[in-house]
DNA sequence: ACCGAATCTCAGAGCAACCTCAGAGAGCGG
DNA sequence: CCGCTCTCTGAGGTTGCTCTGAGATTCGGT
């Protein structure tokens, strides 16, 4: 099996439905498991390393929403995508109160399903990322400097993209063309790399984006 | 009457299953209104407070799974037990869609009847329904946000529903897209959510809900 | 110390994202 | 039937972000 394959845990008790969704994973070369009761779903989620649990909501010995209640309080963190087969608004809000990132109605498209799936893996990779800035972190999720003992610092979309190239390996220099190049993409003018260097200095102070005259610029005071 | 008790709207038209079942639940030291048709229900089901509400299926003036459905479309959360003559699956099926939590079929055991209801109200009661604001806190069941030291705020349905999604993880940020989905599911306009978030800081002022420009929308101020 | 180049600083134009709000339509209650 | 609230739409108005350009400042070499 695919050492590199997305792990899916899958819960859902109706054989045909599980099936189905196994095949319809597998075929986009996840890597699945599927269990058949909450209680099997709450072992597997506690004690597996999962990319994502897709979970149903009507379940045997447990309710989903329970279930995701339950992992969610055993620190779980691992994107949930909730399948249903009601769909009115309070439904589709309650499995959020339990943690769930995302939901699902039944009957479904796959194309939308695999779609979400996707979405909500890109999401959690691309947001789960707190990048350490020596000292304070970078959290890209909220866009946001965190620091222990301040308030937190809001960063816009390209300060905190620039931020985060820079921070990516601690110490490397970044030449104004690459940044300019992964950042600045349809920009004319090269002075952009200049400016948004000077407004995040503007914001964390100067000690944290160093120049090195010639070639550009690097991370942190060593 | 038992200040403490459970307090269960009973909406049933027939009079000797009605009075059977008050009787059932008075010895079972609950709190219990009987009303006869769905008219009355629909009224106090609006009105009042309840911790259960069991429903007969066939109402004069409004079928039960109507009312069901009235109930659940103003916003209301409460627990619902539907009581039945016919069992196939098809019933079953409707009355969930409708909202309903359960599903007695008639003639029941009263001891089932009476299990059913514990499970429910525990498994409510589970599912907190207050929901921490930071300082201030939603109560999802009578959609107001009560404030130490102010008058509660009244919300609808929708503007309910909107905090309570991007409440549901403080601090993380919800995009359009995310709440549209889940708020908005009928909404042709993408504004929607932006309007109703223009609602919300009306009724609760400009610190609650912040703008991530290009992202979304999070809870609070830190 | 001087000079050119690299870099910093900052005001402002342009623009997309966002906010605000009036109003139409649906549904309910009187 | 009328008035009410709730919901959603669409049309501006406004804000904040992005990038530009031009002058000020710093740096390294001589």
């Amino acid at each position: 099996m695919d050492l590199d394959a997305r792990r899916v845990l899958l819960v859902e008790d109706d054989r045909r439905l599980s099936e189905l969704l196994v095949r319809l994973l597998t075929v986009e070369s996840y890597d699945v498991l599927p269990v058949f009761d909450g209680q099997a779903g709450l072992h597997h989620g506690l004690t597996g390393r999962w990319d994502a649990l897709v979970i149903d909501r009507t379940l045997p010995a447990m309710e989903g929403v329970d279930l995701v209640r339950r992992l969610r309080s055993r620190g779980i963190t691992t994107p949930i995508m909730l399948l249903t087969a009601r769909g009115t608004t309070e439904d589709r809000v309650e499995g959020l109160d339990a943690g769930a990132e995302d939901y699902v109605v039944k009957p479904f498209d796959s194309d939308e399903l695999l779609a979400r799936l996707r979405a909500l893996l890109r999401r959690h990779a691309d947001t789960s990322t707190m990048i350490d800035l020596g000292g304070r972190r970078l959290d890209v999720a909220t866009r946001r400097v965190l620091s222990p003992d301040a308030e937190p610092v809001e960063l816009s979309a390209q300060e905190c993209a620039l931020l985060r190239v820079i921070a990516a390996n601690p110490g490397r220099v970044r030449t104004r063309e690459e940044l300019h190049r992964r950042v600045f993409q349809n920009a004319d003018s090269p002075n952009a790399v200049d400016t948004y260097v000077y407004y995040l200095r503007r914001k964390l102070g100067h000690g944290m984006i160093r120049t090195v005259r010639g070639l550009g610029y690097r991370l942190g005071p060593s």
